[in-house]
Formats: structure tokens, sequence, C-alpha cells
DNA sequence: TATGAATGAGTGTTCATTCAT
DNA sequence: TATGAATGAACACTCATTCAT
């Protein structure tokens, strides 16, 4: 009897049902008015139910910002790989931050996880993991660009250039589609504009 | 008799006192989460004291917004004047950024407002008029850099600027304060890096 | 298994318990000063639960006041019918109002709602509903036997005969149990005294 | 130094100030959603000075009863004298009714306090002395006119009578200017058909 | 007398979370 | 598992009343 696979995968398919409904309603009130009780009815379910499968609303903001963190990550993959690091630097900016914005823009709970100044101390935690998600492979990118760049230098820059980034990406994502390619200049040029210096270091 | 001239005195100390514990509040919990009791409490007054001088929440923070507009404009004031737009682009950002960072180290509840993702609608009004009056600051000091530069590109970069500065304000404030100066000089290379491409155009 | 209308029948009760408490705080404290506090305590309940049925203090009431006009209906088919519009006008009177005086005696909450002239705006329509319930069946009966009166004296002296009713009815409920049937008499008196004249037109 | 007198004078000057305005709030806002602090306003003055000349919300409701009761009678007395008692009964309702409907046409809080359901226990004090007030005048005319009447009968039916008389009340005043004459005609039949039968008794 | 700032218990209402079914 | 009724502390805000000036 494969009773128990069958309740895992209807387990994994309402953890999905409702880090959806997380996300749609993280995305339209933020996450401090986002309630409970409004996500498990968008999730179609009683807010027992959700709280069977997250241990409260900060849970499944961390659910939240992991499957974000592992879009990200596949998003990154699909469209670059470390042989890109010895374009030129535009371009590489460029490659780097087109599918964030992609990510971005499919999911709109994404940027009240990732950019947000006025949360419980507490859920810190997951907007830091996923900040740190993005640091990590800016920092990975830059040490395949400037090997020799110190350690400590590298993890600063990358770590700028994130809330550079982050800053940004409501603005772009916030703008009419006709201004985004505009925004999006210009945060390339941001990045670029401080991050060429290191590479004549 | 000063009767007058004493109970006005008196009920502008109490404004003060009560934008200070808001302040401080919305510093410890963000917006969102500050209790208007809580405010009072911190400012040593009942609840109903606090509606007497504020129509609500709201209004609180609307006039501590305005409160560190003040600040700022006084201590750019004090330390900047557009002569200085001439000076060599890195030193001239640092004088544009030390004081900001000095008014927001004085004043914990600053960045609550100032950079916040997650407020009531309404509430990004003040929110938004204290980016604009740095924005606009900017904006001038630009204007007497480069004054062949469209209006447009000038306000475009000027918002960009604020907004790299407001992303790495938080750092800053929060870095132990060992840290701080690494963290302005990095945010002077950011500045630097994407302003400097303007003055060759 | 027959979850679903246990669950309804729950809820059902939980309404009636609630609408019952409210009877209660609105007859000791009239509506204005009833708090839901109080009507959530009274029905032994929290707060909380009270909000699960009813949207405000005023659907409260809304629906205490249909609970009303459902009673008052039930009371009257049961002991009225149109054939007794051709009784002697006192005795058509009499039956007229024993039901209602019934029911208000055996509905505490009943008067806080159907005569109160202090109520918040929007309150006064489950309150005119209520008049206009009574008003309407008062209408149908003189109809019934004045066929050729013109509909609008009818409709006035329904009206009239409606407000008479509920100004005598508070000194009726109000009363000792003793006194009851004189003013009930009295009533009878200043009821037929204005609506007999209608008669011979 | 006529120093008292002038004290005196201001103070009752004060006085009025005050009841004109609960006059004006009561009127506007009825009697329980009225706030002190708003009839302060009202007469352009503090708070503070209210409570120097009334006790509480209350004891302004009693002193505005007061002096409704006062206008009350000098409008009956200027406008009815008990030789009228032997008018046809008619036109001696019409007598009594008149005066009274203009007294409340003038003074907008009237209504609020002679009619009203929804009031705290005692504030029913005043607004049963004000409808006393009325029903002594009537038991008066009623002595008058059949004097041979048991007390007990003719106490009756003046309450019954002043009941009447305050549930139409509202009607004659809440309606446009043009329909008022035919509530007054309506008030006087039921006044009529109700009293007069006891002429015969 | 007059002021108006100050009080604080109390209001209607919300919501993260629990638990009997 | 799933339900949804139930909880209750907490919130933003009010207002009759007091009191230092």
């Amino acid at each position: 009897m494969p009773e128990e696979p069958r309740r895992q995968a209807r387990g994994q398919r309402r953890m999905e049902q409702l880090t959806d409904a997380a996300a749609v309603v993280f995305a339209e009130a933020g996450y401090a008015k986002a309630t409970t009780n409004a996500i498990a009815k968008q999730a179609g379910v009683s807010p027992g139910t959700l709280y069977q499968f997250f241990a409260n609303k900060e849970a499944l903001a961390e659910a939240l910002a992991d499957r974000y963190r592992a879009e990200l990550k596949a998003a990154h993959e699909k469209a670059f790989d470390l042989n890109m690091a010895k374009l030129p630097l535009p371009e590489l900016v460029d490659r780097m931050i087109r599918p964030m914005v992609e990510v971005n823009l499919a999911n709109p709970g994404f940027k009240a996880l990732f950019s947000s100044g006025d949360l419980p101390d507490r859920l810190t935690a997951p907007t830091r993991a996923l900040q740190q998600a993005v640091t990590g492979r800016v920092a990975e990118v830059i040490a395949a660009r400037i090997p020799d760049l110190p350690a400590e230098q590298r993890d600063t820059a990358a770590a700028v250039a994130t809330q550079i980034f982050a800053a940004l990406l409501g603005t772009i994502v916030t703008a009419p589609p006709a201004d985004r390619e505009r925004w999006i200049t210009e945060l390339n040029r941001a990045l670029v504009g401080y991050l060429s210096p290191l590479e004549s270091a």
C-alpha cells in the first residue's frame, strides 16, 4: 500500500498551495499586514490546516523565502555560467541582473521578503538568507573574474552590490513596464560604476 | 502674565516629548508594530494625552518625518554649500554623506521612516517626502556641478543616488562603530562610481 | 457523518446565544451604552467569537430586530386572522395589541430597538424596519375593515396608531404587573378613539 | 462695589451660553453621543469652565430641561387660560398643542430630552420631570373641563395624552414643513378621540 | 473664574493561534 | 488530515472628568 508516499505527496501539494497563497497575500498587503486567516482562505483551506504545515506566520515566510532562493538559483544556473565572468563588465552585470528581475516580476511576493525594512526582528532571518543567497552568488562571480581580490574585499563588494540591487529592485518592479528598461540601465550603471574600480586594483 | 506663552511652551515640549518617544518606539519596533500606547508610555504620558496633540499614529509619523527633514536640512546647510560642488567628486560626496549619517546616528527612528517598504499606504507620503527632500538636495548639487546635464538625467541620477544611499544607510548605522568608516567608504565609492561618468558626458 | 449539519447547528445555536445576550444587554443598558464585550460575556463567549458571527454591533442589532419581526409575525398569525377584521373595534384592537404586548414582555430587548430616539443613524434602519412591520400589519387590518378608505389615509392612520402603540408600550412593560391590564385598557381606548371616526367616513 | 452681582450676572450668562450649546449639540448628536468637550467648544469655552458650572453632563441636561419647562410654561400661559377649558374639545386641544409644537420647533434640543428611549437611567429624571410638567398642565385642564372626573382617572388620562403627544411630536418636527399641518391634525384627532369619551362619563 | 493639558478606564474590533470534533 | 469555531490579549482611539496654573 503506497499510503505513505501518497500522503507525503498530498502534504507537499498543500504546502505549495499555502506558500502560493502566502505569496499572493504578502504581495497585496505586505508581510506585517498579511493575516494568516487571509492566507488560509486564499489557499482554500482552513486556518487549522495552515498550522498543520507551518508553525506560524514566520515559518510560512521562511518557506516562501526558500522557494524564492531555489527559483533564483535555477534562473541563474539556466542563464549564467562562470565562463561568462570574463565578459565585459556591463554585459556581465546585465546577465546577472536580468534573471533576478524576471524572477521578481514573476513572483509578486518576492519583494515583500527581499527588500523590507519594517519586519519583526525574527523575520529578518529569512530575508537575510535570501539576500545572502544573492550575495554569495555575486561573490562567486567576482571571485571568478578577479581571482586575486582578497576575500574580504570581495565579500564586502558582493554585499554592497546586493544592497544596491535590492534598493533599485523596488523601483524597477513598481515602475510602469515602459520605464522598466531605463531603470535597469541605471541599476547596471550603478553596479558597473561600483565594481569596475576593483578590476584595476 | 505670560500665561498663554507658557502654556504653548508646555504644549511644544509635550509634542517634542511625544515625537521623541515615537522615534524610540519606531526604531525598536518599526512603524507597523509600534503601538500608540507604547509611545505614550515611553513619553511618560497617558494615551489620551498623545491624542490631544496628534490625531493618530500616522500624524505622529508625519511630525517625526518633518522634524527629520528639518534636521537634515540644517545639518546640510551647516556642513555644505554649493561652492563645494566643484570639489573633487569623492570629497564632495563625502561632505554630502557625513551629515546625513550623523543625523541618522543621532536619530534612532530615522531609518524606520526613511527606508521602509512595508508601511500602510498613507504613510508612504511622509516617507516619500523625506526621501524627496534628500533627492532634491542631491539634484541641486548635481545641477551646480554639471550645469549642462539635462534635467531628466539629473533627476534620475539624484533618485538613484538617494536610493543607494538609503540602502547602505541601514548597514552603516547597524554596523559596529569600528566598521562604520569602512562602510561609509564603500558607500562613497558606490556613489562616486555611479555619478562620475555623468561628468564626462 | 453528519459533520456539516452539526457544525451549522452549532453556529445557529451560537448566533441565538449571542442575540439572546444582546437582547439582555440592550435591555439593561440601551443600545448606545451596550458594549460588545459585555454582550460576549453575557453569552459566555469571547469577544472574538462574537465577531465571527456578527460583523459589528450594528449587525447584532439588525439580527435581533429581524428576530423580533419574525416573532411578532408569528404571534400575530397565530392569534389573529383577517376574518376578525369585522369584529367590534375594541375587541379587534384588543386582539391586535395582546400578542404584541406578550412578545414584548417575553423579549426584554425589544423596546430598546423598537422605540428608541437616540440611536446612531445607521441603526435607525432596523428600528424603522421593525416599526414598519407593525405599521404594515395594521394597514392590512384597516384595509380589510374599511375597504373604501383611501390608501393615503389608511397609511397615515396605521403610522399614527403604531406610534401611539409604541409610546404606551414602554409604560405597559415597565409597569408593575398588577397595573398592566389597566394600561392596556387605556391603550385600547386611545386606539379605538383614534380609529373609530374613520369607520363612519 | 457691585462685585458680587456682576459676578453672578456673568455666571448667569455663562450658564446660558452652556445650556445653549448643550441644546445645539444634543440636537445634533442625541444625548448619548453628545460629548461635554463638544459642548464646551460649541460654547466657546474650555471643558474646565463647563465643569465649574455643571457637575456633569447630566446636570447640563437637567438645566436644559428646566429651561424648556419654563419656556413651555410661559408659552402656555401666554396662549392659554383655563377659561378656554370649555371650548369645543378639538379647539381646546389645538390651543394646547400649538404652543408646544412651537416651543419644540424653536428649541432643537427639546426632543432629545423630551422623547428619548435610550438614555442612561439617571437621565430619565429630567426627562420625566419635563414630561410631568406637561402632564400636570394637561391634568389641570382636564380638571377644569370635567370637574367630576375622579383624580385617578384624570391623571391617567393626562399621562396617556402626554405620551401620545410625545410620540407624535417627533414626526411633526421631523416632517417637511409642508406636511406638518397634516400631522398636527392627526395628533389632534388622536387626542380628541382618546379624551372625548371621558366627557360623557 | 478660566484654562486646556492630562487622565485612564473603557470602546469596538482584530488576528495569530489552538483544539474539539 | 482537515475543519472552523473559539480564544483573548492587544490595538487604535475616545471622553467624562480633574487639576495645576
